[in-house]
DNA sequence: GCGCTTCTCTGACAAATGTCATAGAGAAAG
DNA sequence: CTTTCTCTATGACATTTGTCAGAGAAGCGC
């Protein structure tokens, strides 16, 4: 039997994705998780072959729990979950020490076929969205940057951005400025959805 | 046997909900839909005691979706399950004749109790969200101050919006500030989030 | 050490954004 | 028939945002 814990904070699709993966004779769902914290702990506790993790979870998202999972329990093999199959994700995945990843609108089956395969010692990725993370490169935006624009996300103006992060208003132009010339937008918010399609942020 | 078809687009939470409810020995899903559209013409076809639509969907959401299977298919009885649990959206669930709405973070269980409950005439509707959604009040959003707000969400700028709708840039301006004063917010993005929180656009 | 990037800051400037007053037309409500 | 709301528009104004040039300090790689 493949002993298999699940991360995903929505909690009707965790129970359906545990049904649909208890349908499998050779395989068994032993543990469950709403955050990627509870995820770490779990997999501490009981652990299994496979981690399933989606990434969007409140507390600790899935990529940075695989890390803690690969740190802690390095027996157990992750496999990511989610819904947005953004290239910077798939990057963070994969330096995380995943072994798979996959995202929701692959067909029902494809869950279990991935879990196995990953469990023989190979690595599940689709192979369209592998094209897309190598030929869309690196990450551009520096730390800075990227902290900008997130607090930028939400209609925050620059006086806001500069008092959260403590840093002077020019400055706070300065790295919007050039998060907005590298991802090639108009505007922060154009910035913010380019570096959000992408999984930079 | 409660006849039930399944809308959503992500392929494996559909699949997965599919056999969460296959588990129960009183329910059978007859189809299933990936869009809106595809919902109205399987329903038309099917005629199954229930239809479960998520809102999310390309084409047509699940929202315009239960208005057009309510008018077609009369026999039918929605219910809306949806990741967003908005006062706007149960609003509009329920202007367009849905008999249930359910938010993915509720229990799995509650799924099949929720379908039997709305087969025999109950309506279902987490009694939290209800009391937020008429304490919220209306919409105060006119018809053109959400077109603009929809167009400004995505970064473009006044022209581009005027462009896109055919109005003159004060206009534009004009309603942009409007819908800035009416959510309360600060400037356009903080007007976007705070309306999709609401569920007004 | 030298070059590179990053982080931090300032000042100046142009462009975009948000506010306000005002106004006409049409539709809906009373 | 009057009031109210929405849609449309203009002009003027203050504020915010985005760009650019320049500059010092810290850290990294070779």
């Amino acid at each position: 039997m493949i002993r298999v814990i699940l991360a995903e904070d929505q909690a009707m699709v965790r129970g359906a994705l545990a049904s649909l993966l208890d349908l499998e004779p050779d395989i068994e769902v032993v543990g469950e998780a709403a955050t990627g914290e509870e995820a770490v702990a779990v997999v501490e506790r009981l652990e299994p072959d496979v981690a399933l993790l989606d990434i969007e979870m409140p507390v600790l998202d899935g990529i940075a729990a695989a890390a803690r999972i690969r740190a802690r329990t390095p027996g157990c093999r992750v496999v990511i979950l989610t819904t947005f199959g953004r290239p910077g994700y798939l990057r963070q995945a994969m330096e995380a020490g995943a072994y798979g990843f996959l995202v929701k609108d692959s067909p029902a089956r494809e869950l279990a076929v991935a879990i196995r395969r990953v469990l023989g010692g190979e690595r599940v990725i689709d192979p369209g969205l592998a094209a897309a993370a190598l030929s869309a490169g690196p990450n551009p935006l520096s730390r800075r940057e990227r902290d900008v624009l997130v607090a930028a996300a939400d209609g925050s103006t620059i006086v806001d951005i500069a008092r959260a992060l403590h840093l002077s208003e020019g400055t706070v132009r300065n790295y919007l400025s050039s998060a907005i010339q590298k991802t090639g937008a108009r505007n922060r918010i154009e910035a913010v959805q380019r570096s959000r399609l992408q999984g930079w942020l």
